[in-house]
RNA sequence: GCCGAAGUGGCGGAAUUGGUAGACGCGCUGGACUCAAAAUCCAGUGAGGGUUACACCUCGUGGGGGUUCGAGCCCCCCCUUCGGCACCA
């Protein structure tokens, strides 16, 4: 390499060290040496990775560089910037990796971290990698584990009634479970018909310590209970629904996936789900330090969260199950509905397959041996049965057969049911209405029942049109709207009118019909307002081994033990979780294989058996942002100073794909944490950024095999194997590692150099879109690169600085100062890079560039390629330390404004000339310079009759003739 | 089906949010340097018309309509692509 050219590998390997021996990046925070609590703070976090065997390819890092790019901005604009980085290294995929190659997980899941904190480092991100912090580490999921205990522990009051540090008053918080212990023992609260079940008419004093935890557990924010789990034989294990594909099967493996019934832990989400819905928008919240702040986030992940809650009003309402042989009431059948208003329509109700009330084994279930008299034949099921139950339980089978493993398609959209000869009560008007048996109606939503009013409800009309059931209509539609099976609003028909009847909501239009018959319903006792929910609560228990063991111990009597964190994985030479074929096997997670001397555990002088399931993946990330702040701190989670000077995390960058799961997660664990007084702010993340995908062409050959990119040949925009010659078929999509498309960043760095990487993925497009690589678009940022390193260094090696700034470069300069400072600041990457590629433009020929302007331009390009402008940076000698301790250039307003502009000069909206002009000129000078132009006189027919002159100061004139 | 995002030159994309559409980069064309190539530098580059040359003109932001002095941007209808949800009562 001649001295004077650009050897950016050299330059790069330099400073790489450099940042990394000297520790430029670390970041104080209070109670460390040397700490300024004077600075502001800026806390700049990204999704940490999965540490995969594959590595990092170059579609990876864009969020990483666009983060690396704003915390080096705000750092050289004074903040104290937080900027860690980690790994989230639990989980199946980690554990799998394991298994096929044969090794410990946690050997390989350390070998992983490795290589990919080497490839970060070699982009020349600026992490503290001193707060560097892995979530399958011991010193990591103690405090995890703790975090659950925290949860366990306390239970949500929905009644509670409290403001915290902005002055907001929230009806509902988490509590201490002891709190709960104490209500019930002194009889201020009272049991529910739930804990009743448990209890029995004793009092919370006579109740012994399993039967008093069966009634807590109905409180605690993590709580057991037998859910319905996508159990995946095959894996051994049950996965969460979005490992599951459409078609029922594993999204890993693609192994049939059974529902089915296990004891499970559970977190109460639920809990929060008007609180997650609302603080989405509530624009005073806490930030712990005195102010106040309210999400930026993007609209369409707001949203997604909403729909993910799905919040929905209405009312329940009871109504009454006829016995069969006597005909009367005899117990209620609650349901939930959204229009309360069409009660007089319903003419038939439908139950889950699964609905208690049919359940044989339930000592409630009527279900009659045999049908009525006169039952339609077509209502008896498909299936020829004996008995009624048989029926329902052929129908039930079969359901799930077609169902199985879990469907989730749309196909099978023909609505079946079988009736099961019992009737239910319209509490309004008494009518008697048949209650049938329908897998449209699912358990895990509602009551598990509905009424159906198949005159204003697809699935009821589908339903009714099948098994001939009335369909009477109540609402009347809007003019012009279709009146068959009418799901909007209208006005109440068909219904009780004004007079005697409390339920008279004839003629009232459906909001006000909605609200009068519920508040009629709850007069009489029959019903209430009800808010329902789509989100269900969080079933956090894993069969594997790769995941935080629970901190929790069974005693023989079944109750549950806490135990003190750290639980340690014990060592186990076979981790393999239990497979089969057989849906029915008993689950068997590899814990309850761990050697005896773990599986057992004197709790309390007492012999307990250890919980055997792990924690989900999802777990370790629910607050890793927050022990970034504090990593070794042995004593606590997170210090309490520490965390309140941070949060909460003022740009969260990271892919869509966790729009809703893990941001609804963490909200709901820091909301937890915060009512229990850990945490100082409501919500995490101020500000949410989702960066778009690096997209790249993937080639198959005939057989669909995909090619390596390095493979193919691209001749006249055709693509061919480059060594067998054969014609390829191209795709476009992810990047990945199945796709054969991607490569590795440190390939394409060493080629064209890091800096060069960088700029070029911040300049493909908007950070927010997703692009496509182009091996011929780094070229121009190479370029780029090189011509700022001519433009500031000659062929000697020798600095090119010196001479005055002409006016024109001073104002561009200025001007460049602003677009840079603004872009950045909104993350517009891209057009902060062209502004500085139309600077550096500017200087190309010029023999020497002025000192000051030198300065700027290398500051300003500071963040986007650190290596290069701190090399030059030190060989010129400005100031001595590292370019990125030194402060961000300032504009000065008054030297960007230009003593001439160029106005366009419209005729009838069309542009028929340009006047340069002093941007001070008063409207009257603009029209005389603008009537005098040789081509807008050729467009004006009469000057003197004008019918408008528009002029918009600075921007534009328009004549209208 | 419902909800959301987006459609701009040969390509990636800009457009101060209603004010000269196509900044900047890639590619391409021509030129300089070179024995030659690469690299580099200079010039050009939306389409069509027009001029000896300059002017200049017409069309043009997925399609169709509208509001406005003026629309890529606002409103209505439609098409396409991508993402989310999918019997949620």
């Amino acid at each position: 390499m001649k001295q004077g050219s650009y050897d950016f590998q050299a330059i790069e390997r330099r400073w790489r060290r450099h940042w990394q021996d000297e520790k430029t990046f670390r970041t104080l925070g209070p109670g460390d040496a040397g700490f300024d609590p004077q600075k502001p703070k800026c806390y700049v976090l990204d999704m940490f990775p999965y540490p995969s065997g594959a590595g990092l390819h170059i579609g990876h890092p864009k969020g990483y560089i666009a983060s690396d790019i704003y915390s080096r901005f705000k750092r050289m604009q004074g903040y104290n910037v937080l900027h860690p980085m980690g790994f989230d290294s639990f989980g199946l995929p980690a554990e799998q990796y394991a298994l096929e190659h044969n090794v410990h997980p946690a050997v390989t899941t350390e070998s992983n971290i490795q290589t990919i904190r080497s490839q970060l480092e070699f982009l020349g991100l600026a992490y503290d990698w001193d707060r560097e912090i892995a979530t399958s580490r011991p010193d990591y999921y103690r405090w995890t584990q703790w975090i659950f205990l925290q949860l366990y522990h306390a239970w949500y009051d929905p009644d509670r009634v409290w403001t915290d540090a902005a002055g907001r008053t929230t009806r509902g918080r988490a509590r201490a479970i002891e709190s709960l212990e104490a209500e019930f023992a002194s009889g201020t609260r009272k049991m529910t018909p739930v804990d009743r079940d448990t209890a029995g008419d004793r009092d919370w004093s006579d109740l012994n310590r399993t039967e008093r935890q069966t009634i807590l557990n109905n409180y605690r924010l993590a709580y057991q209970q037998d859910m319905m789990v996508n159990w995946c034989p095959k894996l051994g294990t049950v996965l969460a629904n979005e490992e599951v594909t459409n078609e029922g099967r594993s999204e890993r493996g693609d192994y049939p996936v059974y529902r089915r019934p296990l004891k499970q832990w559970v977190m109460r989400i639920t809990a929060y789900g008007d609180r997650l819905l609302e603080d989405l928008d509530d624009t005073g919240m806490p930030d712990g330090h005195g102010g106040t702040f309210s999400l930026d986030w993007p609209e369409p992940v707001k949203l997604m969260q909403r729909n993910w809650i799905g919040r929905s009003e209405g009312a329940a309402v009871d109504f009454q199950v006829l016995h069969p042989d006597t005909g009367e009431p005899v117990s209620d059948l609650r349901v939930f509905t959204t229009r309360p208003d069409t009660l007089f329509g319903a003419t038939f109700m439908v139950l889950a397959t699964d609905h208690p009330l049919v359940n044989p084994e339930n000592p409630d279930c009527l279900v009659p041996a045999q049908w009525p008299a006169d039952t339609n034949e077509r209502w008896q099921g498909e299936v020829p049965a004996g008995s009624v139950s048989e029926a329902l339980s052929a129908y039930a089978a079969q359901s799930q057969a077609k169902a199985e493993p879990v469907a989730n398609n749309a196909e099978e959209k023909e609505k079946t049911g079988v009736f099961s000869g019992l009737y239910a009560r319209n509490p309004v008007n008494g009518e008697h209405l048949p209650i049938f048996v329908a897998d449209y109606v699912s358990m895990e939503y509602g009551s598990g029942a509905i009424m159906a009013v198949p005159a204003h409800d697809e699935r009821d009309f589908a339903f009714a049109t099948r098994y001939g059931l009335e369909i009477r209509p109540v609402v009347q539609a809007p003019p012009g709207e279709d009146q068959t099976c009418f799901t909007g609003e209208g006005t109440s028909v068909n219904s009780p009118g004004s007079g005697a009847s409390p339920f008279a909501i004839n003629g009232l239009p459906t909001r006000e019909a909605q609200e009068r018959i519920t508040a009629a319903l709850e007069t009489a006792g029959l019903g209430c307002f009800m808010v329902n929910y789509r989100l269900r609560d969080w079933v956090f228990s894993r069969q594997r081994y790769w995941g935080e063991p629970f901190p929790l111990a069974i005693a023989e009597d079944g109750a549950v033990l806490p135990v003190e964190p750290p639980v340690l994985l014990p060592e186990m030479e076979d981790f393999r979780p239990q497979t089969s074929d057989d849906p029915d096997t008993p689950v068997q997670p590899p814990l309850s294989r761990a050697p005896e001397s773990w599986r057992t555990i004197k709790v309390a002088g007492e012999w307990a058996q250890r919980e055997f399931n792990v924690m989900p993946q999802w777990a370790g990330s629910c607050w890793y942002y927050l022990r970034f702040i504090d990593p070794h701190n042995e004593a606590t989670f997170c210090d309490e100073t520490r965390q309140q000077y941070f949060m909460p995390v003022d740009l969260y960058i990271g892919g869509a794909e966790h729009a809703v799961l893990h941001l609804l997660y963490a909200r709901f664990w820091h909301k937890a944490l915060f009512d229990l007084g850990h945490v100082s702010s409501p919500e995490p993340f101020h500000k949410l950024f989702n960066q778009g995908m690096i997209t790249a062409d993937a080639f198959q050959d005939s057989r669909g095999v995909y090619v390596d990119i390095r493979e193919v040949e691209v001749r006249e925009g055709e693509p061919y194997h480059a060594t067998t010659g054969e014609r390829l078929t191209r795709s476009g999509g992810k990047m990945g590692k199945r796709f054969k498309n991607g490569l590795p960043p440190e390939e394409v760095g060493t080629e064209y150099g890091v800096d060069t990487l960088r700029l070029y993925e911040m300049y493909m497009g908007p950070l927010e879109a997703s692009t496509p690589w182009s091996m011929e678009g780094i070229r121009g940022m190479q370029r780029f690169l090189q011509r700022v390193w001519r433009n500031l260094v000659d062929a000697a090696g020798e600095l090119r600085i010196g001479g005055e700034l002409t006016p024109e470069l001073d104002r561009l300069m200025h001007r460049t100062i602003q677009r840079v400072s603004a872009d950045l600041e909104g993350l517009r990457l891209n057009t902060a890079i062209a502004a500085l590629i139309e600077l550096n433009n500017e200087l190309v020929g010029e023999t020497d560039v002025p000192a000051e302007l030198a300065r700027n331009l290398l500051l300003m390009l500071a963040p986007f390629a650190p290596h290069m402008a701190e090399e030059i940076w030190e060989r010129a000698g400005f100031q001595t330390g590292s370019i990125f301790v030194q402060q961000w250039p300032q504009a000065d307003p008054s030297r960007v404004v230009a003593e001439q502009i160029e106005l366009p000069v419209q005729v009838n909206g069309r542009v028929r000339g340009t006047l340069r002009i002093s941007p001070d000129a008063t409207e009257e000078q603009v029209r005389q310079a603008a009537m005098s132009m040789d081509n807008v006189r050729r467009y004006v027919a009469d000057p003197a009759h004008i019918r408008r002159f528009v002029y918009v100061s600075g921007k534009i004139v328009n004549i209208v003739v």
